[in-house]
DNA sequence: GCAAAAGTGTAGCAATGGCTACAGTTCTGT
DNA sequence: ACAGAACTGTAGCCATTGCTACACTTTTGC
């Protein structure tokens, strides 16, 4: 995960931390949607995101190409491995977030939107500490 | 806070997302910079985020075109009223995710680049929870 | 089986934020 | 005062992520 590397510059953060928040937002929403409805497609994806189906495309063409996912012209989107292990790992960190949100009396609405802000910028210390915290508190699932 | 709107698709966060991000990093910036050193320059920002003086340039000028800030070519930077108003919350949310994480028992160093990751995305809810989670434990400073 | 609907791809535009290279301005020190 | 250092601006490149418009493929329904 070479964007949660630590860094000379705190401030740095470069156009890849973008890239590499979007590539975990895909994948894990391809597991997602697999997960729910059995194929993902560029149009779930779209409608997933609120966004056209045009930036889809592109941005799973970027991830065929890094290794992430799998596709063909006109055919459904699956994770390779690489792409599956990055999902559970960002799932997983989701997860904690949301629950952590959760455990502080926030309300599942916007646990939801804002776990999947945070869940980018946190580093595992941080993680880590919200783990601990759920289980101080008994409020993990 | 045009950005921190609900929004119709929680996953929908647009260009202007960004946009407004930097905005506000920048005037942080700026305040704070002022604040220490008396004058803000180009070439301050440009140390402050690790980044080349062409890209603060063209941003300081899409900050001004804003009315966020004011400048004259070769001179120095200074808020508007409108960019202290953003500067004085941008710096207020930031301290309290700051302090946030601190409580959580998160060492200076993380709990610095992960608050400023973080403070972007914290909606008012959560910002309040974390303020009744600092008095709570009576953390706060 | 074939037309319409749904889905996907491509072309081409914009804004943002990175960069290097080079040119111009301001400040500093002797 | 003036040369060199420091600072700032401009030109022009790239990648990312938005979009509309249009073309093409696949699926659906009759």
């Amino acid at each position: 995960m070479a964007s949660r590397k630590k860094r000379s510059n705190p401030h740095q953060r470069t156009r890849n931390d973008h890239a590499t928040e979007t590539a975990e937002d895909y994948v894990e929403a391809v597991s997602d949607i697999i997960d729910e409805k059995g194929t993902c497609r560029v149009v779930d994806l779209a409608g997933h995101f609120g966004v056209s189906h045009v930036t889809v495309s592109r941005i799973v063409g970027r991830l065929k190409n890094e290794g992430l996912l799998l596709t063909e012209p006109y055919r459904p989107i699956t994770l390779t491995a690489s792409g599956k292990r990055m999902a559970r790992a960002s799932r997983k960190r989701h997860e904690i977030v949301y629950e952590f949100l959760l455990s502080l009396g926030i309300d599942e609405q916007t646990a939801a939107v804002d776990s999947e802000g945070i869940e980018h910028h946190v580093s595992e210390a941080t993680l880590k500490a919200m783990k601990r915290h759920l289980e101080s508190t008994g409020a993990h699932r």
